[in-house]
DNA sequence: CTGTATCCACCTTGATACTG
DNA sequence: CAGTATCAAGGTGGATACAG
């Protein structure tokens, strides 16, 4: 086991249970992904547009990945042509909490940076 | 700007945010670091050793990384020879709440992937 | 619409050796 | 101890074409 310089132990298993959770959030776009479908369940044409730069080889990809780990769950509706919907499951919603500390985080940086601007 | 699909305009904005943030914290190790340091700060060599698998060379490249962007303080230390100190600025200690969040969904998803085992 | 397959440029990263 | 320089290798990801 690594170990850790002057860290407690409760520190210690903070910083490994980050590991355990970027161990599956980890790669370019699960986060944005993520993002996406906290709010509501989209289809595969919407992640594209929805998530900044993504291709759609890395969308599937990476949705194969996060449904997988069980945070995504595909579904495909029986349409004419199929269109497939994309959900956070029950499970993939604990991150809600994540995304929600990221965003509220954004948007202070966002805030700085333009206070920093203006004092240029 | 970006159209989303059925988003409603505070949706959009937390998206927006989700993506402001990870502008600063996207790269392998960025969030790694982050975690190390959120409880001491520490020197170059502890990182070395705290953040698993990670390279001197990107180490130092994502540290540097950090400092520019705010939220690491870099400190060099009198002694002989010289060491290094790291600590996260009072900014980059915003970040806390994040990491937190992380970290308690990092326990959960360990105690799933055991309970899953333990099922099978 | 929702993907997959292929090809390829590029970037990231690791290893190693080196500096102050 | 705390880095930097260089090189090579591999992975990441974009474009395009194509399939169901």
């Amino acid at each position: 086991m690594t170990d850790f310089s002057h860290d407690t132990p409760e520190c210690k298993k903070a910083i490994l249970a980050v590991h355990d959770a970027m161990d599956v959030l980890s790669g370019k776009w699960k986060i944005y992904i993520i993002a996406a479908l906290c709010f509501n369940s989209k289809r595969y044409s919407d992640l594209l547009r929805d998530v900044r730069g993504i291709s759609g080889k890395m969308l599937s990809r990476e949705l194969k990945d996060l449904e997988m780990h069980r945070l995504v769950k595909r579904t495909v509706m029986d349409t004419q042509p199929i269109t497939v919907s994309y959900e956070l499951t029950p499970y993939g919603q604990k991150l809600k909490e994540v995304i929600n500390q990221l965003a509220v985080w954004g948007m202070e940086h966002r805030n700085m940076i333009i206070e920093e601007m203006r004092n240029n």
